[in-house]
DNA sequence: ACCTGAACACCGTTCAAGT
DNA sequence: ACCTGAACACCGTTCAAGT
């Protein structure tokens, strides 16, 4: 695990609509600061995931009032939007080495598969939140860095950048069904794949032969396999793309 | 828009861990039916979305008492189940065609897209949930059959399935930023963007040079054309695997 | 400046009681 | 069998009041 990068510090110019409010770092000595709320809601996350993630849960957690924690992050909203730049900055992007751009792609997306599997819950919380963070920029600069000191073309740099993030998270999804933090009463992921293959199976093979006939594949599928199948899929693809 | 697949009627064996009674669809002249309740939430889903679907206000909406629902539905999650399973059953899959079936994969992609970006936020709704409904399972044997059928081996069928699923969903997320119904205060979808976009190139072009650089091509990335490119990396990349 | 306590308008769910 | 009303244990947020 990469130390959080520290190098995008808060000295950047808000971002539009941000919703959290700008306090400085630390003034006396309060009991409450942004990072130390945000730290907390981190932990409440991991352990209890999303659902149970509520100011008066977080609060109770810091022994301080729900209410306090208003003046120093605004709202649940802006304490949102900092846990998800927070764990942006968790996955670490190497320094753009052109011989070796597409396997450094491929790590980019390891590690962010990693870090969301680490925190499962914040793909439910990042979704419609655009990351403009001072780590989402951070992060999205040097993923560029990559791509473009490769000698790849701006539009497909951009698009490539973009493409990345939306296939890891596209894949993580379909990892966390029924892991995560389930909404209420699922079996555990294992068991629950077991019951789903074996559901799979029962079914009658003249309404759905094909569904049938492949369920211990399903039962047997790797994915980390399948992900490093797109991943073959989408890099080697888009070199073919860079050389033309 | 193609009227809802019916064929996979309600004479399955229930799924495991399904939250949903199973109720006869109709009794007597009652006011209430799972269906008249799906089709209340859905609704409200579309038109308020996901923070604001609550049993009570479906209920007002049916002019029924909350805890009526309860009879019918199990609970919120089983609410959800039947929801997710309802708009799955929304998008069609065509009858395999081994000479087309590349484009017919991208064509179901498409529909994927366009029946997700119709109810925006049955994508948060859905995460977490294994899709296993009478729709979801008649959807998966059918886009099994245009893979087997063009003769893709069983395990590469399987992965490509839930591949082809992930990355759908993934690029749709990436489009609802900003739109889809808001967290909270957050500016029209296109107005976003331009903020977005003159934020990034408000940075300072020493710390984020590439962020900097390419900020324009950002502002002017056209989402179909993306997709569009994801789309071709994928089923010629996965055409080549096949064939070998 | 930072934090508390109480209040407002909500939630999901249960349960006795009605018909 | 189907539905209601009231209740329980929660929510996010605001706001006067304290220090």
């Amino acid at each position: 695990m990469p130390e959080r990068a520290a190098a995008s510090g808060s000295d950047l110019p808000p971002p539009p609509w941000s919703r959290a409010p700008q306090r400085p770092p630390r003034r006396r000595r309060d009991l409450l600061t942004q990072e130390a709320i945000v730290d907390a809601a981190l932990a409440v996350l991991d352990e209890d995931g999303l659902d149970l993630l509520s100011m008066r849960h977080v609060a109770r957690t810091l022994n301080v009032s729900a209410a306090a924690l208003y003046w120093h992050i605004g709202s649940k909203d802006g304490l949102l939007d900092l846990i998800f730049d927070r764990v942006i900055g968790e996955v670490d992007v190497p320094d753009p080495d052109p011989g070796r751009w597409q396997e450094q792609l491929k790590e980019v997306a390891r590690g962010t598969r990693s870090t969301i599997l680490a925190h499962r819950d914040v793909i439910r919380l990042s979704i419609g939140r655009i990351p403009m963070g001072p780590h989402a920029v951070r992060h999205a600069d040097r993923v560029l860095a990559i791509l473009r000191t490769a000698g790849v073309p701006d539009a497909l740099a951009v698009a490539a950048q973009q493409l990345l993030i939306s296939i890891v998270i596209g894949v993580a999804i379909d990892e966390t069904g029924g892991g995560g933090h389930p909404p209420a009463d699922q079996p555990p992921p294992h068991e629950a794949a077991a019951l789903a293959s074996d559901y799979l199976a029962s079914l009658p093979s003249d309404r759905f032969p094909h569904l049938v006939a492949v369920a211990d594949h399903i039962a047997s599928a790797n994915a980390d396999e399948r992900f490093e199948l797109l991943l073959d899929l989408f890099v080697s693809g888009l070199a073919q793309r860079a050389r033309s």
